[in-house]
DNA sequence: AGGAACCCTAAACTTGACTTTAGATTAAGG
DNA sequence: CCTTAATCTAAAGTCAAGTTTAGGGTTCCT
């Protein structure tokens, strides 16, 4: 088993060591060891955990959710239930905000269109960008909603 | 052309009225026009430029970025250029922030799964597991770095 | 044993995006 | 005119997620 100081592991995660040791002290890192001195030793199970808090915290998660997850999780089988449900959640939202962002997407490949031709014509004044602005909001629902002047 | 009161946009829009006060205070809403008596009336144009501050705000853009691309706005067809490249930022980010959380959701679906079997089970010391978690790992990039014990 | 490089904690500070509070003003209806 | 609901501002407070600072300890190498 492998071990490694906080400065090592913020290299190989590029997360800096004043988030390791903010981590540590919210309970993210329950189980990290320490020298007699005090200094944390890190193994692969803690780096596993690492990347873990990174995913949940890419969708959205708050820390103190994470640190919940992490407690059921050393409760045991008990625990199992909350865990499913926690996921199906997490499912849930990150594919809400999956649409989001593709409403978002929509609109702004069509503003790179629009501001692309307004670039070429060297203004936004022209019948071009009308007809590029009503077919775009001809094809989409959240462009039609959202698409303003600019 | 309608015009709205604070809280009637605050209702249509779903946004608190102290939202959209201090969104006014960032310069986020420079042309909502005032009563003699200082009372802000909305219009359409300002609705819209609200929906646009969502979306903006949806793709992880700060409100002071936000300000500073209404600032270009009003300055008329020489910031075109600035506008367009940031577009272009935006959709860059955009579709690294979907593909993020794709890879999310990849191992998400994955415990999803997990987590129905251990429920079944009653435990997550069965074998059953560790094929799911075989198969999983095989099949995604991420899921293989990620997953780990829970 | 001594020094460089690394690590430690506690506590205060930062940032962004709001929300809350307090006290005053305005607008609309009877 | 008077009340009442809605609005206003300025300033302070909140919250999450860190970062910074100050002042010490620990390890490793020679």
């Amino acid at each position: 088993m492998n071990t490694y100081s906080i400065g090592e592991v913020a290299k190989m995660l590029d997360i800096s060591i004043s988030t390791l040791r903010y981590y540590d002290k919210e309970g993210l890192l329950n189980s990290v060891e320490r020298t007699a001195g005090g200094i944390r030793i890190f193994k692969d199970k803690d780096i596993n955990q690492l990347n873990m808090v990174e995913c949940l915290k890419n969708t959205g998660m708050q820390l103190k959710d994470i640190r919940t997850f992490f407690e059921w999780c050393e409760e045991g089988d008990s625990t199992i239930p909350q865990r499913y449900q926690m996921f199906l959640n997490r499912r849930k939202d990150i594919e809400k905000q999956i649409e989001v962002l593709q409403n978002s997407l929509d609109l702004v490949n069509y503003k790179c269109e629009y501001y692309a031709l307004a670039a070429k014509e060297g203004t936004v004044n022209t019948p071009k960008l009308q007809f590029l602005k009503n077919r775009a909001v001809k094809s989409s629902d959240y462009v039609k909603h959202v698409v303003g002047e600019n």
